[in-house]
RNA sequence: GGGUCGUUAGCUCAGCCGGUAGAGCAGCGGACUCUUAAUCCGCGGGCCACAGGUUCGAUUCCUGUACGACCCA
């Protein structure tokens, strides 16, 4: 290690005396290589010998190959790989530079006309080059790439040159955003951005982190949610109002939890859960049109689908059917007690039966459902900003989607009455009273603006990272976050 | 929080029943003007994650710690 950084900054000091800026930055490149690619695909060697002009390319030399007159070297740019022919012949000193200086992994400047050599590899034919950067630490070894997870992650630098599909990755998450943006757009949402910093963390039953802001002498709670916040905005009028950003929970982190994600939340005035049923089904389509070329894909080597209509079952529906029991005796509180005690599912005895139901709906029905599932229905006990089902006021309208046996989305049509909503926020105090470290805190100025008066309306929250997951068939969120969340080293 | 697995050269990995460290690539020196993991000759490179224990002797066995991965809660 310390041996190859050593030799490396010789060759530093060697530009140096040659009068070379090992870190200059003052050539120009006048092409992408896959722009070169693309206008000289097909053509033969004979072909390319008429073209006269020259490109100039950067990026960083991903191999080497020299024969010592002559040598061929991979550069990468943002947009491929293309290969550099230099010779002794037409390089001159440029070439004495390479062949003393040059590493795998350095950034260099090359200039030529492209050229098709002898195997039939598009190329240029190097009439200057230039080391614009030099690298002195070296580079993972080229055709394992870079394997070590952890190196992968706390130096995602180095996973994003050693790896191509890492990049690939990246680009689909922001064509992903992208998308959604432009579909939100064109009906009519406004992109807004709401506090990061919160002074009662609401919006989700999550604990939140805290910090602290010193001119106020203020603690103050990284978000967990967005929600109350747009939906004030719905109060103020706005009326149709989106944010992707990030959400900052408190929780443990596995394939699945990243303690900071990003999320977005859009709200819809005169509309309910179940035309954000229809909205999910459309967005989702298209982000998969778009990004996967078709509606039907793999993900984790087994076939997912997005036509639409998504399957539509309620939380009661489901439940009933994992335990293979009557839908009417979930109501019965003493007996989900049981069910739960029979299946060794660990319970709190202050649980209401909808926490007890809900309980068992993630011990047993959460990971079975593959397809794309609308579980809707939920307790108004787990759902303290919800509507009421009219028809059943201890259920809400509200719905989640799950895929993959995981947990994408969650909807609900808005309580919009201020008294039923300050007698959610009582209640939820006293469970933060009973030790529920996740209830909701009461925001009174909340209320206020609902006394205002919020339009009739439905709301959606989707989890992007784990949205990216299912379009870039990654198994864990890490792989969909540049930067995850890991201990210190050392 | 619990369980399982991992941590050996810059990278990817071997290392058997405990006897003091290996390969390929990368690096260095040399040959080579059309390679595709170029080839050929030669050379250097190790706190075997860390700390203890057992042993004449530990990369190897045991315990603990750190970090990571996966599974479970």
């Amino acid at each position: 290690m310390e041996e190859q950084v050593e030799q490396r900054r010789k060759k530093v000091s060697r530009l140096r005396e040659r009068g070379k800026n090992p870190y200059a930055n003052d050539f120009c490149p006048s092409h992408l290589v896959s722009e070169i690619q693309a206008a000289h695909q097909g053509q033969s060697a004979q072909e390319l010998e008429a073209v006269t002009h020259s490109y100039r390319i950067a990026g960083r030399i991903m191999a080497l190959r020299s024969f010592g007159k002559a040598a061929f070297v991979k550069i990468a740019d943002r947009s491929g790989l293309l290969q550099a022919y230099l010779s002794q012949d037409r390089l001159g000193e440029d070439y004495q530079i390479f062949r003393e200086c040059a590493d795998v992994g350095d950034i260099v400047g090359v200039e030529g006309p492209p050229m098709r050599t002898r195997t039939g590899e598009l190329s240029l034919n190097a009439s200057r080059f230039r080391i614009l950067t030099k690298n002195i630490r070296p580079l993972p070894e080229k055709w394992h790439g870079l394997a070590d997870v952890e190196i992968r992650y706390r130096q995602r630098y180095l996973d994003l040159v050693a790896n191509p599909e890492v990049a690939q990755t990246f680009r689909m998450r922001a064509r992903l955003v992208a998308g959604i943006r432009r579909f939100l757009d064109q009906r009519g949402f406004l992109e807004v951005e709401t506090p990061m910093m919160h002074t009662l963390a609401g919006g989700a039953t999550a604990r939140p982190f805290v910090t602290h802001h010193n001119a106020l002498d203020l603690d103050l709670y990284l978000r967990v949610a967005p929600e109350l916040f747009l939906k004030r905005l719905l109060v103020g009028g706005l009326e149709r109002v989106y944010e992707i950003n990030r959400n900052f929970r408190n929780e443990g982190i596995s394939t699945q939890h990243n303690p900071e994600f990003t999320m977005l939340e859009f709200y819809q005035a005169y509309a309910t859960y179940r035309d954000l049923m229809e909205l999910t089904e459309e967005m989702f389509g298209l982000l998969a049109d778009e990004l996967k070329g078709a509606r039907r894909f793999l993900y984790q080597g087994r076939e997912l689908s997005l036509e639409t209509p998504f399957r539509r079952a309620s939380v009661h529906e489901l439940v009933a059917e994992a335990f293979s029991l009557d839908v009417a005796a979930l109501d019965d509180h003493s007996r989900l007690q049981a069910l739960a005690r029979e299946h060794g599912i660990s319970v709190d005895p202050a649980w209401g039966p909808g926490r007890l139901l809900m309980t068992l709906f993630e011990e047993r029905v959460e990971k079975t459902l593959w397809q794309p599932t609308f579980v809707c229905d939920f307790p108004l006990e787990v759902s303290p900003l919800s509507r009421r089902k009219e028809e059943r006021p201890t259920l809400v309208d509200r719905f989640e989607l799950y895929v993959a046996g995981r947990e994408l989305c969650n909807a609900f049509s808005e309580l919009n009455d201020p008294d039923d909503q300050r007698a959610r926020f009582v209640e939820q105090m006293r469970q933060k009273a009973r030790g529920d470290e996740e209830a909701m805190p009461h925001d009174e100025d909340y209320i206020r603006a609902l006394e205002v008066g919020m339009p009739p309306a439905a709301g959606e929250g989707i989890g992007i990272d784990r949205l990216v997951m299912l379009f870039a068939d990654a198994p864990s969120i890490r792989d969909v976050i540049l930067f995850p969340l890991l201990r210190p080293e050392s």
